[in-house]
DNA sequence: TAGATTGTTAATCGATTAACAATC
DNA sequence: TAGATTGTTAATCGATTAACAATC
């Protein structure tokens, strides 16, 4: 029996915690219907991945299911938020106010995880000083103080590719622990900070791939 | 030698392509600054993989290098974009004028690699009639008539959850090649239609798996 | 030519799956 | 109890890397 995140946790992979992501949105989909158990056949079945995939995924954090019955939908929807680290509140800084960095700021599947934009910084004067919901758009010359302030945990970069290292430099120096970047740059980022890359061409460039060769 | 996108073609992997789009941006900012030759182990550093791996993935679509010299910048980015299918135009229908179909209307790096929005559709009363650019949005009980007389090849889907699945049966109808899908929910599609799902979430709880480990 | 770098093979590494004893 | 299903080990599969002959 292992424990939850803790020093004797195996290596886990990226693939594993990305298949964490879609158990954790099926069970909450089960779980709105009503469903009880459900056994790693049928969650695989709902995730496009083999049961032994699924035992083996959990596996790595502990033993969540009963033999001969399966998993508790809510229990193992909680076990999975809390890996994952949605039981927590998540702050962010959004760096850039265009159609992008609107469209995360207004996504609901972020606030339903616990992600909350608690910032949004701009260059453009034409922006600043408008307000998305509860939020003012502030000046990025502000941002630096500003985030010494009150500081959030994870800067999400919608700027122009010019513009991306100078704000990751940023983020690193007022402490963020994790950055998301959507600008189509490798940013340089010292190895205690998290970072992950979102590409939006990446998957229709992977389409019209094999689209190309029939 | 082996030919670019032929029968012949050994399985390349989803990973391998992804790389490929990465080289692709790559090069083409070195081809921005003049750069005229390129070894593995450049692109490789620039890309975050090693040589060896820059130079099997470009093998499995034949021998675009010369032995003590490299790559020359302009060839492997044309060659590169002919593999993935970035020398046509693909048009596109958007289902759902949210913020983040405007978003991906609005992104820049789809024009660059060929992706073209023809048409939008949406329910919402409120949106129907205005336009994006010089396309107008038209109500989804258009979409078929109209899909019909002037086809795309991709769909791109960004509608609620409990619309994603008619949205994709709708589009299979009007015969798209590819489908990019927005919505959180795994949706069937038939066997001969490419599908890529993008969760906009995901990226982010792996951030929050990993920071909430230390 | 000598040095550099490719294209490819073989070795390694890591992720997935099959199988089954444990057990509800 | 008998049937179902987990948790885990060992086998398999596939992707990455090291190494090097070919060659510009």
């Amino acid at each position: 029996m292992k424990r939850i995140i803790e020093g004797d946790m195996e290596k886990v992979s990226e693939f594993t915690v990305r298949r964490l992501s879609g158990y954790f949105r099926i069970l909450a989909d089960l779980e709105q219907n009503d469903v009880v158990t459900v056994s790693s056949a049928r969650l695989g079945e709902l995730g496009g991945v083999t049961s032994a995939q699924v035992r083996k995924d959990l596996s790595y954090f502990g033993n969540f299911g009963t033999r001969g019955l399966g998993y508790k939908v809510s229990d193992l929807k909680n076990t999975i938020m809390k890996i994952l680290g949605l039981k927590k509140e998540w702050k962010m800084a959004l760096f850039g106010a265009g159609s992008l960095g609107r469209a995360l700021f207004f996504h609901d599947g972020f606030k339903e995880d616990g992600f909350f934009f608690t910032r949004i910084f701009d260059t453009d004067p034409a922006k600043i000083g408008a307000s998305w919901g509860n939020i003012r758009i502030q000046p990025v010359s502000e941002a630096e103080e500003s985030l010494q302030n009150d500081p959030v945990n994870i800067g999400v970069v919608t700027t122009p590719k010019s513009a991306a290292q100078a704000t990751v430099d940023l983020m690193v120096r007022v402490g963020v622990k994790g950055v998301l970047n959507f600008a189509p740059v490798r940013v340089e980022i010292p190895s205690e900070i998290w970072l992950r890359n979102v590409n939006l061409a990446v998957a229709l460039e992977s389409l019209s791939f094999y689209m190309s060769s029939q």
